[in-house]
Order: structure tokens, then sequence, then C-alpha cells
DNA sequence: TACATAATTGAAAGCGCTTTGGGTGCCACT
DNA sequence: AGTGGCACCCAAAGCGCTTTCAATTATGTA
């Protein structure tokens, strides 16, 4: 059932149903519910790729998903795409997900925008000095970055979370609580918020004359497995760190069992806050010793740069251009004060 | 750029042009390069939705994704995910993703059908006679179904596990070690999984003249809350289980935070098998005790659905309409000699 | 040399929709 | 009666591609 068939069936122009359908004033209400009563019963729904073809505008998003045969699954993938789901079901608008080989992402990125098969692009994984951000620039198609890119100027939408500040703040928690030796447990090195992350942690300590041993920091993917191992790595340390500051509940998960396993009980012997991105499978207060966190939710940030991607593409009034979201810090019991040596 | 400037650009016509670059044979070598050196040059990428709208075909798999406001994401989903795109990106497809209310799914999927968006259709999330199977029937577009649907006759194409199989394996183990008392903590009853592995359980113990006891059983969303809160209430019986079935490691890791907390030792004191869907956050040989398994790969599941879809889409065919895949059973610490009374 | 045949290329139709640029009545006002 | 304005409706063009059908040139064959 088509545009052309239905319009038969109603003895009507294809002009005249495609208004009724799409709200234009100039059709009689009358004829407006015989049509709308006609698509009831036949079932008809347009062809998107026609609309498309027609009008420009597809109803979705794009973004890419990097994919490999050894590539892990990321659980902050789904998790925001959550977000991002919640949002779209409001607007009718769906996702077009290209899969793609981490190494080809802008050029995955490209022909996704110029497939003509989506109205606006969202990436994510932001890297310092990120190429993409050229290529996004260039493409006259609306964008919204997840996160920012270290070292390029800051003139591109985005919706990021204050790093720095977040990790700043929970150094200086553990500061506080009297703890001189810290340890960093951060995502790959090359990812912009570890960057930030970790200049968070240096302010903080450079503010006590304290700096951060570069033995005392890790950069890996943000596995459990990558935890343990870190974390098993930090505890052979001649002078063991008591404070240690991860980059994911993910990681915290290995830390822990590598501490638990060396006889540490945490909250005591050793300090850990984890930044919590409110995964549904890892509550911190669910741990045997409820985890300290700075907390923003993954998913929250989806549902908003769904909203500001789908607002502009429908022209719905303006969005800011830049977005920094605070995070809360949440004191549980995994954190305490420095072990008298 | 489009295919006319490119053709206008080449002193070509449009229908050479596209013939070259769609492998037609009846297009000189010669000519063939130099559209491929043009496009190289170019940057043209054809537009999808014209192609789509010319040929019918789009090269993307469609998926409906249930989501809402309270709606937990679920890791599940996007460990299978990674495994669909892992396929995709060699054949250079791409996944339309349609979000949802769970309560709208029949609908929802209608619709992205006949959007004209897709070429294909998977569906998963299976309950006991699921009306998504009459829909797809009746929709003359490929699809492959993962898992089952108890109770309808099983015509469709569809990847399944074994999951009764599974089951009944893993409770013979635990009978030949001895337990007498059981409890399956399963996924939401409507679901077919669940059914079949409930069946698995049951068959085996009435082997031994043994039944299943309605307390010892839990039917709820798979989260490690859930299955804290289920384990707290089997400990509490008055003949409390010592063999307990998860029918995944997300619920065991609440289950076993439960037992841990009225201090029983896994493996000792308490057997637990679950099922292992090997989600690369939650590997059961990390776990504290070592967890026995059931395990089956959600990913490699992903990639062969995806495989049969593009496979049939490309007329790659013919494809086995229906594969039930079996399940290992590996045995680690977490199962152990019933306890003496 | 003449003619059938193969090898290339093009013109144009068509996929299903939106939208521009008219119509056609009908009414109120001069 | 003549004019302008309104409310409705329609024919047809166009979005960017594929594909049918036809035309042209090159290659053999008798």
């Amino acid at each position: 059932m088509n545009l052309k068939q239905l319009s038969e069936l109603l003895g009507l122009s294809q002009t005249t149903v495609s208004r009724a359908l799409n709200g234009y004033p100039e059709v009689n209400e009358a004829t407006r519910e015989r049509v709308l009563q006609a698509v009831k019963e036949t079932g008809y729904r347009p062809n998107k790729a026609a609309q498309r073809l027609a009008t420009g505008k597809a109803g979705s998003i794009g973004l890419v998903m990097p994919t490999a045969p050894g590539h892990q699954s990321d659980v902050h993938f789904g998790e925001f795409l959550a977000g991002l789901g919640e949002e779209a079901v409001r607007h009718d608008f769906h996702f077009v997900i290209m899969p793609a080989d981490p190494d080809d992402e802008v050029a995955a990125l490209r022909r996704l925008a110029i497939s003509g098969n989506v109205d606006a692009l969202f990436v994510a994984y932001m890297r310092a000095h990120d190429p993409r951000l050229a290529m996004l620039k260039s493409l006259s198609m609306p964008y919204v970055v997840h996160g920012r890119s270290f070292g390029s100027e800051p003139d591109y939408p985005y919706l990021d979370i204050d790093n720095e500040g977040a990790f700043y703040d929970a150094t200086r928690l553990l500061l506080q609580l009297g703890h001189t030796r810290f340890a960093l447990m951060n995502g790959p090195m090359h990812l912009d918020f570890a960057i930030r992350r970790k200049n968070g942690v240096a302010a903080a300590l450079a503010e006590r004359g304290l700096a951060l041993d570069e033995n005392c920091v890790s950069h890996a993917l943000m596995t459990d497995e990558q935890g343990l191992l870190a974390m098993e790595q930090f505890l052979q340390l001649p002078e063991r760190p008591t404070a240690i500051l991860c980059s994911s509940t993910v990681l915290a998960l290995g830390a822990i069992r590598a501490a638990n396993q060396a006889g540490l009980r945490l909250g005591e012997d050793i300090s850990l806050i984890a930044h919590d991105d409110v995964l549904p499978l890892l509550k911190p207060e669910n741990f045997s010793v409820p985890l300290t966190t700075t907390r923003s939710s993954l998913r929250a940030a989806g549902v908003r740069i769904a909203q500001r991607l789908i607002g502009t593409v429908k022209q719905a009034g303006p969005f800011p251009d830049q977005e920094l979201w605070k995070t809360e810090l949440i004191v549980r019991a995994s954190t305490g004060p420095a072990p008298q040596v």
C-alpha cells in the first residue's frame, strides 16, 4: 500500500492525502478525517526512504559503533544508547548504527554522514586532538559530541561532565582524610576524559605539594580484569598507595578483588573512589563495601544529547552549544582515614 | 556530489557510472577504472535512501530496542549487538534500531518493517506464544528470531540455545554431587528461555523422583539486585536449598553477595551453577569463587544471526532455518558435594 | 565487402514521497 | 455584474538512484 493506491482508494490526489497526513492547514477537516480513517483501515505507512529522498529528513540519528572480532563490547555504550533511545522514542526517531573497525572511525563517520541515511550525528569516545572534529565541522549536518577533545578549540557542540573537577574533588577528599600516597586507575591514555581526570588529580595533589608518581598511574581498557591487574601492580610497589582513584566502577570491581586477595580491608587499609556512570549492573551501593563515588548518569547524558540532536533537526529552538555537567561526590564506606604507618 | 554531477564530470551517462560502480560486466575496464578514480578523488558516495528507493534494498537490518524511562538497559543487549556488528561491518551493513516501549513492540516492529528502511528483521526476548511471530510471517521480509516461542509451532527461522538441555545437565551434575534441595533463579516467567530452563531442571529432578518446590523458584529481571533478593528469600526457607541454578551471571552476582552476607561458603555450604552468556564484564572465572557455568556466547549468536540475515538478503543462501546450539557445562569451584546435614 | 554479433554506452522511466504553482468554486464587497 | 479573497484541491516536477530498452561502435564471419 503506497500513497498512490491510498489516494486512488479515497478518490483524492496524492497531494491532498500527503497534506492531510502531514498536518497541513489547507485541507478540509472532513477530508482529513476520511484520510486518517483510511490509514487506520489499510495500515498504510509512508515509505521512509521516499520521504527522506523528498524531504531530506529521515527522523534518524546516526552513530558509529566501534567493533571488531577481538573488540570487547562496552557496557557504557549500551547504557548510553538506552538514554538516547528513551528520548528518541518520544519523537519517533530511530538510530542508524554503523558498525566500524576502531581504526576506521573517521571514514565510517563520513560514510554515514553522506549516505543520506541520517539527519544528525552523535560521536563519543573522544580523543585528544580528535580528527573527527574537523570532519564533522565540514559536514553541515547537526551533531553533538559526548565528551570533549583535549587540545582542540572547544568551538563544537558538546556535552561533557566535569571530569577534572570530579577527580579534583575526589582527591581533595582523600587528602583531607590524610592520604598521601595516591594511585590512579585510568582509562586509555588517548581518551579525553582520562587526560582530564588525571589533571584533576594532579591539580589537587599539587596544592599540597604532592605529585602523582607515574608508577601509580595505569591506563587501560575499563574492564574488571584490567582493574585487577593494575591493582596487583600497585600493591607490589615498595611504597604502596593507600588511596586509589578509579575511572570506572568496572575497573573498581577488579581492583577490589585484588585488594581482597591481598587481605586488605577496603575503607581501612586502603581507600578507593570510583567514577560511577550509574550502570544498572554495577551499583556502588551494592558492593560488599559500598563505594564512594563521583557520580554522573551516562543515561541522562544520552537523553539530553538526543534532546539536543532531535531538537536541532526539528528546529525546535536554540540549544546551548556547550554543556558541562558537574558530578556529585557521594561518600560511602570505601573511603576512610589514611592508615597510620 | 551526486551521480548526475559525477557523470557530468566524467562525460559519461549516469547509467554507465552506476554500472561501473555496481560491478556490472558490460562496462569497459578502462572506463570503470576512470570512474573508480573519480570516486576516490571526489569522495562520492551514493545516497542510500535513493538506492533503497530504486532497488528495494538498503543494506540494513532492523531491530527493536525495548526502552522506557524506567526500563533498565540490558547488558545482554549490548553484547548481542556487538556480535551482530562484528559480522555486519564485513558486509557494509548497518542497523536501524527503533526504540520502542516494551508494550508497543509488535506495532514498533511492524512500523519498522513497512517503513522501507530495512531489508531484514531480527527479534529477541521471545515470549511464550509470542504475537510477533504471526506478524513476521505475514511480512514477506527475511527475519531470524533469537530464541524460540514456547507454545508456537517451530516453523519460523530461529537460532536458539538448548536451554532445557543446559539446565538439565546442570541439575544432573548437582544431583550427582548429592544435592536434593534445589532452587532456580530464573528470568521473567513469560520469556521462553525461562520456561525451558525450568523444564530442564524439572526433568532432571523428576528422574530422581524429585520435584521443584515453587517456593524455590524465582522469576525476576536479571539484575544483581533481584539476584540478591531472591537468594535472601531462599535462605529464609525452613529447608533451605543447597543447590542454586541461576539464569544469568548477573543474577549470580547478587545471589553470591546474599550468600556471603549469610556467612555461607560457595562451593561448600551452597553450590551454584549459573548460565554464562560470556559477557566480557562478568567472567565466571574471575568471581572470588570461580563459577561453574553452562556457557554459550551471546556474541557468537549475534555473529551467526547476522550471517544468516545478511546472507539471505544477499541471496547467498541457503541457510538452515532452525539452529539449536548446545551449551557447555564448565565445572569450576562454585559446585561441591552437598553438605552433610 | 556485407552482415551478423558482441561490446559499450545512453535516454528515459520509475521507485514513493513532498511541494510548487496553479486551478476551481464560493462568498463578501463594490 | 465585476472583483478580490478564501478554502480546497490537483497536476506535475523533482529528490538520486537503478534498470529496461535502444542505439552506437567494434569485431568477426562468410
